[in-house]
DNA sequence: GCCAACGTTGGC
DNA sequence: GCCAACGTTGGC
């Protein structure tokens, strides 16, 4: 089993709309890494830790799990949709995505300032300088460090 | 293939 | 709203 953080921001998709939702397709994603890491990598139970970015107080706002195999991204395909590609056609798609399901909604957002004052977390590839990805692999021993700050 | 210009991300 | 850092685009 692998461990992933995943990006959203919470003005256009949050973990309570996860909640409500139950399951959903993460679509959306226009970054080539982060597709290889849905479409090559994950796996079905894989975790997710759900972040908000781009918001008041970034963090980890709660858990989910990978729920399906990649499939395609169905808004590549709609004209008019923000995530549309016309280079994209049914035939070859250019981007896949996962569905993931909520798991738990923690009742403290575990902030972007607590992980970064964690010295054992100063590993995390999405505290990179620079790193913008939506999508990074989470270390089981980064986990291990992470989980008790989950409530 | 280079690289300047542009668009996006995302913390602050 | 600012802006650093990055990814993508497209002319050449």
């Amino acid at each position: 089993m692998s461990i992933w953080l995943m990006k959203s921001e919470p003005s256009e998709y949050s973990i309570d709309h996860l909640q409500s939702d139950g399951t959903s397709s993460w679509f959306g994603v226009r970054n080539y890494q982060a597709r290889n890491y849905m479409r090559d990598s994950m796996n079905i139970w894989d975790r997710v830790l759900f972040y908000h970015s781009n918001c008041k107080t970034p963090g980890i706002a709660g858990l989910a799990e990978v729920a399906s195999l990649p499939h395609p991204d169905i808004t590549q395909f709609i004209p008019g949709d923000k995530h549309y590609d016309p280079k994209s056609t049914q035939l070859k798609p250019i981007w896949q995505c996962v569905d993931v399901r909520f798991v738990q909604k923690f009742w403290e957002i575990v902030s972007l300032a607590s992980i970064r004052s964690t010295s054992w977390l100063e590993s995390m590839k999405f505290l990179q300088k620079g790193s913008r990805l939506s999508i990074t692999p989470v270390t089981e021993a980064e986990y291990q460090i992470l989980e008790p700050m989950f409530h």
